[in-house]
DNA sequence: TTCATTTTAGAGCGATTGGTATAAAACATG
DNA sequence: CATGTTTTATACCAATCGCTCTAAAATGAA
C-alpha cells in the first residue's frame, strides 16, 4: 500500500549508536549520523525523529545491548564471584578493543546535565548495575550473618566500572585497566570469607 | 608605549574555565565565552589564541586551583590517614555545592579522545592524584612490613574520586557520593591494620 | 492499470559556528 | 603634542548546524 524503507532500521541505528557513542552527543552532526546509516537526513527524521529522539533510541538499545545483558548474564551465573569476575573481563575486552568507554558513562556526563528525563534514565540504568553486583553478593552470602553492607560493595564496584570506562576513554593504559578489575573482584571475593 | 588591557586576564580566564566546566567543550561557543568573559571576540583571540588554545590554558589554570592544590595539602598533612579524610570531604562539598563535576574528569572524556596532547595532560594529571594518594599511604606504613601493594590502594581511591565526579554530574544523590567516599576512607583507615 | 500512500533524494531554510579584517580608540614614550 | 603600538568594537567571512520542503520513485490494494 505504499513505499517500504531501503534500509534496515536496526542495523542503521546501531550505526548512529556507534556515532553517539565515539564522538559523543554534541560533536556528532545529523549529516554524520545520516552518513553513518547510509540514508538521507530526510529518511532519519522520518524513521527516527529529530536529534534527540534518535539519540534516545540510541541509549535504550545500548542498554539493552550491553549493560543489561551483562546484568542478566550475571544474575544467571550459578557462582556470583565467578560471574562478577567474568563480568569485569568482559570489560577488560570490550575497554581495550576500542576506546570509545560505554555510552552510559558517557551520557551521564554529556547530556545527563541537561536533559532530565535522560538523566533519569542514565541514573536507573547505573542503579540496575549496582543491584545487580549486589544481588550477587547477597546470594554469595546467603543465610550467613553479614555485618558489612552489600549495597557499599556493590557501589564500590559500581565505581570502579565508571573509573574503568572513563579512564580507558583518556587512553589510560591495560594495566591500569585491569589493576582496578582486580580489585573490586578481590573485593568480591573477600566478601565470603 | 601602547594601549593596555581593558580586562583582568585571570578573571576572564576564570570565567572561560566557568564555561567549559559546566557545559563542555563542544556545547560552548566563542561568543558563549567572549559573553561571559566580559570581553570582545576579537581580544579573546588577541589574549588567548584559539578556541582550543584558550581551553588549554582554562585546564591548567584548574588543575593548579584545585587537585594540585588538594594533592599539596594532603602532603602538607601531619595525620596521611585525616588527610585522606579531609580530601574526600572537601571533594563530597565540591561535588554537591554544583553538579559541574570536574573538569579534569570531564576533559578525559569529551576532549582526551580527540587530542593528543591533552589525553597527555590529562593522563598525567591523573597520575599526579594517585600518587598523591600512594605517598599518603606509604606515609602512614612507613617502617611497616606491607604485603599489600600501595599503589593498587591508591589507585582504588582515584577510581572512587573519578565515580563521584562522574555521578555528581549525573545528578545522583548526596547520600551515594558520601557512601563511595565513605568506603574510599575506610580503604585507607584499613591500611594501618 | 489506477490510485492512495509512504519513502526517497536533494535543494534549501534561517541560525549559528570558529575565526578574521578594518578602523577607531587609548595609552607610553619622544 | 606627535608618534608608534596595541587593544578595542563592529561588521563580516565561508562553513556548518538542525531541520524542512518539494517532487520523484516505489510499492500494495482496488
Amino acid at each position: 500500500m505504499a513505499r517500504p524503507r531501503s534500509f534496515d532500521p536496526p542495523s542503521a541505528l546501531a550505526a548512529a549508536m556507534d556515532q553517539f557513542w565515539r564522538r559523543g552527543y554534541e560533536a556528532t552532526s545529523v549529516r554524520d549520523l545520516a552518513s553513518a546509516m547510509a540514508i538521507t537526513g530526510a529518511s532519519l527524521y522520518n524513521a527516527f525523529g529529530d536529534k534527540r529522539s534518535l539519540f534516545r533510541h540510541c541509549l535504550d538499545a545500548y542498554l539493552d545491548a550491553y549493560p543489561r545483558r551483562r546484568i542478566a548474564e550475571l544474575d544467571a551465573s550459578d557462582d556470583p564471584i565467578r560471574g562478577i569476575s567474568a563480568f569485569f573481563d568482559d570489560l577488560i575486552e570490550a575497554s581495550l578493543k576500542d576506546r570509545r568507554g560505554c555510552l552510559l558513562v558517557n551520557s551521564a556526563m554529556e547530556v545527563a546535565p541537561w536533559d532530565t528525563e535522560l538523566a533519569g534514565l542514565v541514573q536507573k540504568s547505573l542503579r540496575e548495575i549496582e543491584d545487580g553486583f549486589r544481588r550477587a553478593l547477597e546470594r554469595q552470602s546467603a543465610g550467613v550473618h553479614r555485618s558489612r553492607d552489600a549495597r557499599a560493595a556493590a557501589r564500590q564496584m559500581l565505581s570502579a566500572v565508571i573509573a574503568m570506562r572513563v579512564l580507558a576513554r583518556a587512553g589510560e593504559d591495560a594495566g591500569r585497566l585491569r589493576s582496578i578489575a582486580k580489585s573490586a573482584v578481590a573485593l568480591a571475593e573477600a566478601w565470603q570469607e
